[in-house]
DNA sequence: GCTGTGAACTTAACAGTGTTAACCAACGGT
DNA sequence: ACCGTTGGTTAACACTGTTAAGTTCACAGC
């Protein structure tokens, strides 16, 4: 294993363990048995470091919703599956989701165009469902790539209320989830209603 | 003004302009024109000037919601002004919006209940409506309050998109603020679908 | 076989961080 | 006149990210 990957795999665990703040250059250093300075042979600096870290997080988030998806089934189906299949992935494995949302592309003015590319994809993905429902007279949207962004953005917001632990203490999680995600989806589909 | 509260002051104008990590004791007490440790006889340490800040823009926040509520127009309107508001107040204040989030609850182990008042007021306020709306049979909710958590998470997911600039640049930010708003609505009124 | 070059790595240091212990000076109450 | 509290200080500790300079070492060209 090459000393780039090996600082990726104990930054990574430092990161999941104790947070970005806790990881630090030296603790990192000494895990792999190095010296703080060589990391800097091999990523720019921490925020480098770090942006490396969130590609890997997406890059398998990726991997997960495509996965769980069966295009055989009907695009609500679809929609619900993609939609579970996301949150379990949030939940079971909390800190790698989070990594994903650590850093923000305006802080990263050079940050290469393509490593967004995964995230695009899964945008991708999911306005092609959107655009297969709504081509059925199922869907409710104007434009499918908008609606792609919403989607996620809403389940994102719930996701991160569980996450950030924000959750009144009343209500169960799996209470809320299952509500919330019934009323997520309950905004795309079709309105019936004469007026 | 007590030094308290010219810290508070400094602390905020330093956090807006430079963030968290940039925010440091050091340059706080310089601005205030008094020595780092001094911050420590109003603050128990950082994270707890931090919490000062947070609480102050929570306040501010459910002043802000608070105002912009009209009880005299039906359930729907109210809930999409109150979005309306929330959106607006977040993309006008942007940093401020984003301290509210800066700290999460779990890392502060022994932070005094009360203080989640303000935040749980606005969450009684969104309930409030929506069970008003479902007696006239507007709303398709089970629960009120969980709808009000659902409610909150969707719009907070969707503004926090716009802030860290995740939007595709294709999309121009007030058409996804405004079809992501006919969604969430949408979520939330009654079905008249008959199957 | 010798030399030169470049890569990988280290040591030492800089400037800055949060935080604490010890001290001091002024004020109000007794 | 003393005493305790309040609000401030200085000096220091143990860190942090980052860089400049130096070292070791494998390998290419002659």
């Amino acid at each position: 294993m090459s000393l780039r990957e090996e600082i990726l795999d104990v930054s990574k665990e430092l990161l999941l363990k104790h947070g970005f703040s806790k990881m630090s250059m030296r603790k990192i250093a000494k895990k792999a048995n190095v010296t703080a300075t060589s990391i800097y042979l091999h990523f720019k600096n921490k925020d480098d470091l770090l942006l490396a870290l969130v590609e890997e997080s997406i890059a398998k988030l990726n991997l997960v919703l495509r996965n769980s998806l069966d295009e055989s089934v009907s695009p609500v189906a679809q929609l619900e599956s993609l939609a579970d299949a996301y949150v379990d992935y949030a939940l079971e494995n909390p800190q790698e989701y989070e990594i994903i949302y650590m850093v923000r592309p305006e802080e990263m003015p050079k940050y290469p165009r393509e490593k967004f590319q995964q995230v695009r994809q899964i945008y991708e993905l999911l306005a092609g469902i959107i655009r297969k429902g709504q081509e059925q007279q199922l869907f409710d949207v104007e434009d499918p790539l908008v609606s792609a962004y919403t989607l996620w953005a809403q389940i994102h917001g719930v996701v991160s209320v569980i996450l950030g632990k924000r959750l009144d203490t009343r209500i169960p999680n799996e209470r809320f989830l299952s509500l919330a995600k019934d009323h997520i989806i309950q905004g795309f589909i079709i309105q019936k209603t004469p007026a």
